[in-house]
RNA sequence: GGCGCGUUGGUGUAACUGGUUAACACGCCGCCCUCUCAAGGCGGAGAGCACGGGUUCGAGUCCCGUACGCGCUACCA
């Protein structure tokens, strides 16, 4: 157990997005492989931005990608005193001032203009920044508004060692005097997140890369603080498909976690496909492997191995079947197909409830059927939704699963002959003794010599009648699955379908 | 405008301290298998490493500049 400590913290202004995931993904793995601890804490500071419900979704995204934390939630909100003493120590220590410019000469409409305009000439000191303590303590005493501000030094320059980005230095010139507390008393982010990252004792900032510029700011009120600086890794940005920032008003749900969950995902998967981007092993011996366990990641996690571009995440809003990213779905489908069953199948049998397909004897008298069934189709599923669509025919005794069209159009009305031929067959199959792969095939196979007809023709169709699709599994497979009853009725109802 | 960061095929990534025809995965295309494919097998196209200079016997790897992208630049986080 060694003594490093990091922290996820998201601010819950809205649903945990992939970028979020992401970062608290690598601060997860971080932890777990230095056998530190990963404490979680909500920036609620912005009261007005901030909702108990964003909260909430951001504890599910956690918990469904299975990111545990060892200590908190902790809540910003809750430790406003403890930001304003360490303001107030700074305006002691001669760190802060106090600005009694109003509020309404820094409205946000013209801040833009203002900062465009301050561009083009030096830097104009704030005539409050050295004013005498005794005329500002009078000045506050007499109820006049203030904001107290950071103090930055004029000369000199802040420097620190990211372990992703590298040396990184910025003139004193260059960084404003940042407010540290707001004339209502509440206290800003920068200096929120040093005093809670050192009352908490974070040892490791493992952050997105927007907030590098911040990271000069704050490590000044480390240094006004009397306190030691923690060390910094700042993650590449996740880019939207036109390489722009992800947001959560742009791009909506298709960015949200939770929409990957509903979507059928399994949580390794995902974890595995997010830990790929802006990531990569070190260790050669591993170098043309995609798919990683969880412990895996965790063993082979370094901070070295997290490269400085941004990366695209290739979402596609509006095509049903590529809807994400593709490289996510064939990770999820690989996921599917080749993990230990007896994984997968809570994940199964979950699906299955959601959308009333389960039945308690899949359980029990029907297990053997059910664990081999699904084992059957899981074979070239994406999701685990597709149990519920693609795999309804299997879990239904009616005829409620959909009839594709074009799979109907393609092997039923190809030959109007099958109207007659299927019923026939179905006749054949309820004489088996025995309802066997082989047996069915074996069946199968002499009817359509008898009749002069291909294989193929029946097969096709009889898939079509018995799943409703033109793809799937081995159709003898099928068959079995499906099992005799149901076999045959399918097979008498095929005409039907037709007309 | 200022400051910072980045730039390897469509996407995600690799390429040891500069040294063979730039590798892998997804996707795409084709072929094979076959009762279908959204399965499996095999093969292929696709970047000469943003661009322009330089250093060097030799640069994707070092230096400079340009372009583009992204971030920050609030009494938001």
């Amino acid at each position: 157990m060694s003594d490093i400590r990091v922290r996820f913290a998201p601010s819950p202004t809205g649903y945990l997005h992939v970028g979020g995931a992401r970062t608290a993904l690598f601060n997860w793995l971080f932890a777990r492989k230095m056998g530190g601890k990963m404490i979680l804490r909500i920036e609620d500071t912005d009261t007005q931005r901030s909702s108990e419900e964003m909260v909430r979704g951001i504890l599910e995204g956690m918990a469904w990608l299975g990111l545990d934390y060892d200590e908190g939630p902790f809540f910003q909100s809750s430790y406003v005193e403890q930001h304003r003493a360490a303001a107030n120590q700074m305006l002691d220590s001669g760190w802060a001032y106090r600005d009694f410019t109003p509020k309404e000469e820094r409205d946000d409409s013209t801040i833009k203009q203002q900062i465009a305009d301050a561009a083009r000439q030096p830097k104009a000191l704030n005539p409050y920044r050295d004013l005498g303590r005794e005329e500002s303590d009078e000045r506050a005493a007499t109820g006049e508004p203030f904001v107290i501000r950071f103090k930055v030094p004029e000369e000199g320059k802040t420097s620190f060692d990211d372990a992703v980005y590298g040396t990184q230095e910025r003139d004193y010139k260059d960084i404003e005097d940042l407010v540290l507390l707001r004339s209502d008393g509440h206290p800003l982010y920068n200096l929120g997140v040093v005093v809670d990252d050192i009352e908490m004792g974070i040892t490791h900032v493992i952050r997105g890369q927007d907030h590098i510029s911040n990271t000069h700011k704050q490590i000044l009120i480390y240094q006004a603080l009397g306190k030691p600086v923690p060390k910094f890794a700042h993650l590449p940005l996740i880019l939207a498909p036109n390489k722009g920032k992800l947001s959560k008003r742009k791009h909506g749900e298709i960015v949200s976690v939770t929409t990957y969950r509903d979507a059928g995902f399994v949580p390794d998967a995902f974890v595995n496909f997010l830990a790929l981007l802006g990531w990569a092993p070190d260790d050669e011996s591993v170098r043309d492997r995609e798919i990683f366990s969880r412990q895996e990641l965790i063993n082979l996690f370094t901070l070295e191995g997290i490269h400085k571009s941004n990366a695209v995440f290739n979402f596609n809003e509006g095509d049903a079947r590529n809807w994400t990213d593709q490289k996510a779905l064939w990770m999820n489908a690989e996921y599917i197909k080749t993990m230990p069953l007896d994984q997968l199948m809570p994940m199964v049998i979950a699906e299955l409830k959601k959308t009333r397909l389960w039945r308690d004897e899949f359980a029990v008298e029907k297990k053997a059927w059910f664990d081999r069934t699904i084992d059957l189709i899981r074979e070239r599923f994406r999701t685990l939704a597709d149990f519920s669509t693609y795999g309804r025919p299997y879990f239904v005794d009616d005829l409620s699963f959909e009839f594709d069209e074009a799979a109907v159009k393609k092997n039923l009305r190809k030959d109007p002959a099958l109207m007659t031929l299927l019923p026939e067959l179905a006749d054949r199959f309820a004489a088996l003794e025995e309802f066997s792969h082989d047996a069915t095939e074996a069946a199968m196979r002499a009817f359509a010599d008898e009749k002069g007809v291909k294989a193929g023709l029946l097969i096709n169709g009889a898939r079509t009648a018995l799943t409703g699709q033109s793809v799937g599994p081995s159709m003898f497979d099928v068959i079995v699955a499906v099992g005799q009853e149901r076999t045959v009725a399918r097979l008498k109802h095929a005409a039907i379908i037709v007309n």
